[in-house]
DNA sequence: CAGAAGATCATCT
DNA sequence: GATGATCTTCTGT
C-alpha cells in the first residue's frame, strides 16, 4: 500500500457506529474510509458525500414496508444493501438503525486514497476527478456487486475504517433536491464542503422529475 | 402478465 | 440541458 495509507490505522468501524439515528451515521462517515480488497489489489477512499434514508422518506426504499429487495435494510445495522438500478449501476448503502427499523445511508462519493491504478482500469478513460464522483462510478471503480449484498462492512474485505472526525465547518448537509421533502425532514445529503470530489452540486444535481418516455 | 419508474451516468447539442 | 442505455422491482389487473 502506498505512504498515504501506511500510516493509517485502517481499523474497521464497530458495529455500534452503524447502530444510531441514520442521520448520525451519513454524518459520521464522511470521513471514514471505505476500503476493499480484492485478488486485484486494494483500493481506499475517503468518504465526502452521503446521503440519509431514514424511515418516513418516501424516497427511501423501505417507504411502503418490508420486500424482497430492501430487507436489508431493516436487518442488521453495519451490513450492506446493493442494489441495481437503471439497469446499468450498483449503489452501495450502508445500515443503519437497530434490527428491524429501516434505514441506510447511500455512499454517493469517495476521495481516491489508494489504489488508484486499480480505479483507472475499472474506469477506464475518465478523469481522476470522476474515479469514484457519484454513486455508480464508486461501485465501478471499488468493483462492488450484488455478490456484496449483506456484505458485513465491519468485517469482511469490503469495510469501512475510522478516519479523521471532521469540525463541522467542512460538513454541508442539504436537503435533498427532487423529490419534495418529507415530512419529518430526515431525507438529507451530507457532503465535505467545497471538496472537488463530491458529487453534489450543480454537475451531479438530479435531474428535474419529468414523464418518461415510453 | 404488462407497464411504469427508478437513490445514475455518459454523451450529445 | 436533453436523452438513451438496460434491467430489476413493484404494482395493478
Amino acid at each position: 500500500m502506498s505512504a498515504a495509507t501506511e500510516r493509517l490505522p485502517l481499523r474497521p468501524v464497530a458495529r455500534r457506529f452503524f447502530q444510531r439515528p441514520t442521520l448520525e451515521v451519513a454524518r459520521d462517515l464522511l470521513g471514514c474510509l471505505l476500503v476493499h480488497e480484492t485478488p486485484e489489489g486494494v483500493v481506499v477512499g475517503s468518504i465526502v458525500e452521503t446521503e440519509a434514508y431514514g424511515s418516513g422518506d418516501p424516497g427511501s426504499h423501505a417507504y411502503r414496508g418490508k420486500t424482497a429487495r430492501n430487507a436489508p435494510m431493516f436487518e442488521e445495522p453495519g451490513r450492506a444493501y446493493v442494489y441495481f438500478t437503471y439497469g446499468i449501476h450498483h449503489c452501495l448503502n450502508a445500515v443503519t438503525e437497530t434490527d428491524g427499523v429501516a434505514g441506510a445511508v447511500l455512499l454517493r462519493a469517495v476521495e481516491p486514497v489508494d489504489g488508484l491504478d486499480l480505479m483507472r482500469a475499472r474506469r477506464v478513460g475518465v478523469r481522476d476527478r470522476d474515479l469514484a464522483r457519484g454513486p455508480g462510478r464508486l461501485t465501478k471503480a471499488f468493483a462492488v456487486g450484488s455478490e456484496h449484498n449483506r456484505a458485513d462492512l465491519t468485517s469482511s474485505e469490503l469495510r469501512v475504517c475510522s478516519g479523521e472526525r471532521l469540525p463541522e465547518q467542512m460538513v454541508q448537509r442539504t436537503a435533498r433536491i427532487g423529490l419534495g421533502r418529507t415530512q419529518d425532514g430526515r431525507r438529507w445529503r451530507f457532503a465535505v464542503k467545497a471538496s472537488p470530489w463530491i458529487s453534489a452540486g450543480p454537475t451531479g444535481a438530479a435531474r428535474a422529475t419529468g414523464s418518461r418516455r415510453s
